[in-house]
DNA sequence: ATAGAGATGAAATGATCGTTTCAAATGTAT
DNA sequence: ATACATTTGAAACGATCATTTCATCTCTAT
């Protein structure tokens, strides 16, 4: 029977991660791949398929780890302000630890290929999908316990703080002034209270 | 004395933006360039130097565009409410006439590029200052007229806007729902009053 | 021990990349 | 009309693109 995968996948992805991340899709090379994964070429291609093949299970790995973080934080929050504030603080801490501005590996790749590739924007709607369910259960938990108000729908405040995520996203590729940053937060969760 | 540029540069830069729009830099070819615009590849490197030089003059050519129509509408406000207004109306009408998801070139290319190349930051950072000025100073008058409120500076809203702006339009890469992009603007917006 | 399935390494595939070259065409100032 | 700076067209540049090929190595199941 057959000699089995040698190299640590998940190893493998990591390295493919951070040079996707650092210079796009269309901006990295099956060399960069690589050189950066130490496999071989064909190693690659037939444990991933192809380059776009080998993005897509970066991406779903990139997205299992924010999902991970996400969701560990909102199970140890003591009640819903906790949770949608321990989510903003996890994203304002990797923005800050983003020394070389490269942004959200998602929302970069929604801004590159989601118009011109179908699976791409698959993956970009089922994970918005699954943001705003995170985050509408929240609020729902929240306006419950009557926490946050009831202005505007769940929903409506799901599509809000999704959209505010993103923008936080791309104002922190230039802007790491955790001061700033911090302050837009509090701005845009003031709306809930 | 010499012959004179022939082609009619503003019809080219706005051939060429659309082929960058929609394939972004990294995935736009020469090829793709001397396609769309009818140059011949030896006058366009003639004209613009590179494929960046191109782009860069692309990206003022949209930038002065978008500034063109912000401004108007600014001027012809009423009052500060009737600006913000204005400004997120055109942000809207954009988004829903984008019928193939390109999202906006300059937060697109931001998300792309700055990390990479330095000219981009630069122009990124001066499109940043840019906006953030604009916003600044209706905020500002807004509270001078007491119909903004004054529970954050002038500065701090604007960052706040300025990041909802983004937010929205990549939202709006996905999203075409009118009613839902209305409704997170309004959210942004009740902050202010 | 050995057969055989899969992993690996290295080289080569044709296509396309951004850019350069240069002769020919073009139009303006004299 | 002529001179000549500039644009233009077409071909070619070497480099790099994603992917394929295939012989060799490696390991597992018997």
């Amino acid at each position: 029977m057959p000699k089995v995968e040698t190299f640590d996948r998940t190893h493998v992805l990591q390295k493919a991660t951070e040079v996707f991340h650092k210079k796009g899709y269309n901006g990295t090379s099956m060399q960069d791949l690589v050189d950066a994964t130490d496999l071989n070429r064909s190693s690659i291609y037939n444990s991933f398929g192809s380059k776009l093949g080998m993005f897509m299970e970066v991406l779903s790995h990139y997205q299992n780890n924010a999902n991970t973080n996400f969701s560990k934080e909102v199970v140890n929050a003591y009640n819903a302000i906790d949770a949608i504030e321990g989510i903003f603080t996890i994203t304002l801490k990797d923005i800050l630890g983003d020394d070389d501005r490269k942004g959200c590996l998602i929302v970069n790749c929604k801004s590159e290929m989601s118009n011109q590739n179908s699976s791409i924007k698959n993956f970009m709607e089922s994970n918005q999908e699954r943001m705003l369910a995170m985050l509408e259960d929240i609020i729902s938990k929240g306006q419950m316990e009557k926490i946050f108000n009831e202005n505007q729908s769940a929903n409506q405040y799901a599509w809000y703080l999704y959209t505010s995520i993103q923008g936080l996203r791309m104002t922190g590729i230039l802007n790491k002034n955790e001061g700033d940053l911090k302050n837009i937060i509090n701005t845009v969760l003031n709306v809930l209270y």
